[in-house]
RNA sequence: CGGGGAGUAGCGCAGUCCGGUAGCGCACUCGUUUAGGGUGCGAGUGGUCGCGGGUUCAAAUCCCGCCUCCCCGACCA
């Protein structure tokens, strides 16, 4: 998409983003402001995100809860920065009940039902979660508690787009307690890795880690860790955020826990979450003209069998063919699917399947039932080959893990390609209006800085690098600064 | 919240200026033809024209009011 905008040739650039992500069958429009309808499709791929997330928090000794969707007024009080940070998002219930109108046209709130406490919708749940750490840690042996949850939350965003920024959307929350700052340090750490392999092997979408400015920081938290990644169109999407919390919940929440030595201390904290954003993200980095182009460990539909016949005495040896393929990979534990609806021509079946980016595809013929062979198609790069019958299980298995690598591969190149070093102020200016990508530069620290550029050139400090830098000068103020930080324009 | 655009068949749109039987493409149904890159042909189904009020013999069309959605700018995952 980007690199065709750039040779003027058909551009699928980000205006497109929308169309592509409804007439693949992702997501629609709801009649409700600023809300999407995840469609199957669309759904299929949350699940198996969720399901191999899921399994890594296990795996890093995390289990799940669930807490309530209404959270009273009075706790996002008790948190300053927080309550100032989501605020001017936060949707309120007022009322509990409904009444006819007096002229029995339709149903209006009832005035007489206004609850005493207004509850708002959770936008995030540190206030709510924290209020039950508190009854739920009085020792350091009831630490550290590793607790996530599967919600939805609701941000009252002013613009919106399918995946990207909705009002109400899906996500994990992970919040956890610790006893001491360098646990909660590492579990933010730790986090930001599972995410970032996450990105990287799964999602085959290249990642930088590193950390916020305070202007860029979560509400609440001492320090926010992200990864972010470039999108075709030359933005930066941020996919995934950890936050170390230091005991600013726990002081608002009056946490405290009896130490060895039998002192009182408050607890530190960390909450990290990604969300259906990231679907947008596989959209964004990984389509072509011809659509989406998913990576084979998150596919809905890893292989799909079509078949190609003229006259009815062909249909069924092919069909046979077909189906007994399909057998054999779903006993491999690959996700296939065979399509064999006759209302359908092949032709619009490549389509539609290169559309939705189904990795490969396989074709099965008259010709190829006689050679007993079929044909395969790879989605990312739509070579063809012939293979024997008897070798389905290890042509598909290898296929789908050069699509992984190769997708994984295209995406750090095109990072790569597109992030520039840069020491000059107007130079800076021109690659963020004429090709935008991420770009390296000097930085003096200053939120005034930082301000000045997101104000003239729309690009905002997604992070700063981990590790040790070179120190040089502001591109803006000529200021020192103590290393580059990553500048681009943002989802 | 400011600016722009739009609400007419499931979807995409024309018709509105200049009032007079509500149309086109896709989809859908039936028939037929076709199938190795979104088949061709024929017939058919489907509408409180966003909502409310007004003007008129007559309103999708004119007038008044309201609602909603999408796109572009200031906040955020």
């Amino acid at each position: 998409m980007f690199e065709k905008k750039n040779n003027q040739t058909e551009e699928a650039g980000t205006g497109q983003y929308s169309d592509l992500v409804v007439r693949a069958g992702l997501a629609e429009y709801s009649d409700v402001r600023g809300c999407m309808i995840i469609k199957p499709y669309g759904y299929s791929i949350w699940e198996k995100m969720q399901a191999v997330l899921d399994k890594m928090f296990k795996d890093t000794g995390h289990t799940n809860a669930y807490f309530p969707l209404f959270i009273p007024k009075s706790y996002f009080s008790r948190e300053a920065s927080h309550v100032e940070g989501f605020a001017k998002e936060c949707a309120v219930v007022t009322h509990y009940r409904l009444k006819n109108t007096a002229d029995g046209s339709g149903v209006e709130v009832d005035p007489d039902a206004k609850l005493e406490e207004e509850l708002v919708i959770r936008p995030t749940s540190e206030t709510i979660i924290w209020n039950s750490y508190k009854k739920w840690i009085q020792s350091y042996r009831d630490l550290p508690l590793l607790i996530n949850q599967w919600a939805n939350v609701v941000r009252w965003e002013m613009r919106t787009r399918l995946f990207l920024r909705t009002t109400e959307f899906l996500w994990q929350e992970g919040h956890t307690a610790h006893a001491t700052k360098q646990e909660a340090v590492e579990e933010a750490e730790t986090m930001l890795d599972v995410y970032a392999r996450f990105a990287e092997d799964f999602m085959a979408m290249s990642v930088l880690k590193g950390k916020k400015t305070p202007y860029e920081r979560f509400a609440g938290a001492e320090e926010t860790y992200c990864i972010e990644a470039l999108m075709l169109d030359g933005k930066g999407l941020q996919a995934g955020t950890s936050h170390f919390l230091g005991q600013n919940f726990a002081r608002a929440f009056d946490v405290k826990f009896s130490t060895k030595e039998g002192t009182q201390d408050f607890v530190w904290a960390t909450s990290w979450g990604v969300s259906t954003r990231l679907i947008g993200g596989l959209v964004l980095v990984h389509s072509d003209e011809k659509g989406l182009c998913l990576p084979p460990k998150l596919a809905p539909i890893q292989v799909i069998i079509v078949p190609v016949y003229k006259k009815d005495e062909e249909k069924l040896p092919v069909d046979s063919v077909c189906r007994e393929m399909l057998l054999k990979l779903k006993e491999e534990g690959i996700d296939a699917a065979y399509d064999h609806s006759d209302t359908r021509s092949p032709g619009w079946k490549f389509s539609e399947y290169e559309l939705k980016g189904v990795p490969l595809r396989i074709v099965v013929g008259p010709k190829d039932v006689a050679n007993k062979t079929f044909e395969i198609v790879r989605r990312d790069t739509r070579e063809k080959s012939f293979v024997p019958v008897q070798n389905l299980l290890s042509a598909v298995k290898d296929l789908l893990q050069k699509v992984q690598e190769n997708l994984f591969r295209k995406s750090v190149e095109f990072r790569e390609k597109n992030t520039t070093v840069e020491e000059n102020y107007s130079h800076f200016r021109e690659v963020i209006e004429e090709r935008g990508g991420f770009i390296l530069a000097h930085w003096d620290g200053t939120a005034e800085t930082e301000k000045k550029i997101k104000e003239e050139t729309k690009a905002t400090i997604r992070l700063i690098p981990f590790g040790d830098q070179e120190p040089g000068k502001c591109i803006v103020s000529g200021n020192p600064s103590t290393g580059r930080v990553v500048f681009a324009r943002a989802y």
